[in-house]
DNA sequence: ATTATCTATAGATCTATAGATAATGC
DNA sequence: ATTATCTATAGATCTATAGATAATGC
């Protein structure tokens, strides 16, 4: 099963970078976003870094002045935008705290966490987009639980910490096994595999993140009522 | 980031088996089983024909013998247990229109379609574990959807049936995406990644597919119950 | 003077095939 | 006589490094 090799997607005539520093930013951003794009395609294990440098239009050796290894570029794609979506859905989750007065509740959370996240990858441009497909791919990984961990448990437990205010009546681990629905949807959704296009026959496409974003939080938040027994 | 390589699973003293025919199923099997394994750690791109060889104790070559391409491997790992779960899935959705006289519920069709594949996966052994995990890392890539797609899309389509006879007033693009919300929770609950278990602190097992299966289906009926508009 | 990029290449896999050997089957 | 398994090996990658060249920086 050969893959088709893509095009390099370097500009032809690129106007000349001022400083070396700019030159090295340059760079390192056209190879992550190389990298994001046919890692959110083959996985870690499915692009070389022969693949990579192809695509940014260097050579391969580029990419082990830039990189200590495949794994720390495979890394580097995942913390960057980590790092940005993370601290984006605290302050939404903070600020919505402050809005309701310490009394939120769980379609409100819900909305937040999900809708701030959504609003990202719709409005992020294609790097964003392929990001979310490039996550989505870990999350059901062995490989990924432990970098998922690491950056994006705070903002999760931050959402925990609500829900429970929200359901003071419901058992803790209820409230996990929720969340643990609502991840998986949500991971599913940033795919956007297409299998849903041709199971409705065209009639949804799973790239729609706004119609996913219109239904998610409320069907969701209906399911953690579901748990009160 | 070497992987540690497993040890080779063929029993040391081997009953021999008496004819070729059952030499060759055997053999068949411990391959499949094998790869099946290695592939729901690593995917398809991370497994090499020469770890599964390892794996089951014979030559690489062999894979060759048994197995056209890594590829063909790959897709009958798939296609070896797709048949089983999508008929069982089947005669338990037939049944159970029987039993409710043609008029279903959202909560009675979820609970037939989860819970029969729950069980499953639950007291099918090692295999059927890992199977899940192998599935449920498929189902986000794109690769995997084509193949999901063929041997699955009856079987939902049959779920689909039921949910729109439960639920006469809502459009169809609705039931849609609430099985879009089902299977992302579905498959990220087969893929057992432990995350849950860090992330709750041990309060939760990622594994523990009893508690997923008391809760998931009346989760997601609930959740369908808020698509009413 | 320093940093970005490329050339050349070693060493380690990996897939796949041809052909030999060992075990079952009439 | 046929089929299962192994030996040996070709050819194609892939990762990673050493060292050269080209571009910026004082």
């Amino acid at each position: 099963m050969k893959r088709t090799k893509s095009k390099p997607v370097k500009k032809a005539a690129k106007a000349a970078p001022r400083t070396k520093a700019e030159q090295r930013a340059e760079t390192l951003e056209q190879i992550l976003d190389a990298a994001e794009y046919l890692f959110s395609k083959h996985g870690l294990y499915g692009v070389t870094l022969r693949d990579v440098a192809q695509k940014v239009g260097v050579h391969t050796s580029l990419m082990h002045y830039y990189f200590e290894d495949k794994f720390a570029l495979f890394k580097e794609v995942f913390v960057r935008r980590a790092a940005v979506t993370s601290e984006r859905r605290m302050k939404a989750l903070d600020q919505y705290e402050k809005e309701v007065k310490g009394k939120p509740t769980v379609a409100g959370a819900l909305h937040v966490f999900l809708d701030t996240d959504f609003d990202l990858y719709m409005s992020g441009g294609e790097g964003w987009k392929n990001y979310g497909a490039f996550g989505s791919q870990l999350s059901n990984t062995p490989e990924g639980g432990a970098m998922f961990d690491e950056h994006f448990d705070p903002v999760v437990l931050r959402l925990i910490g609500l829900l429970k205010k929200a359901l003071p009546g419901i058992p803790e681990e209820d409230i996990f096994w929720g969340y643990h629905f609502v991840t998986g949807s949500f991971m599913h959704s940033l795919s956007r595999s297409g299998r849903l296009d041709r199971l409705s026959s065209g009639l949804c496409k799973s790239d729609d993140l706004k119609a996913i974003k219109a239904r998610m939080a409320d069907f969701m938040a209906a399911g953690f009522s579901a748990l009160k027994k």
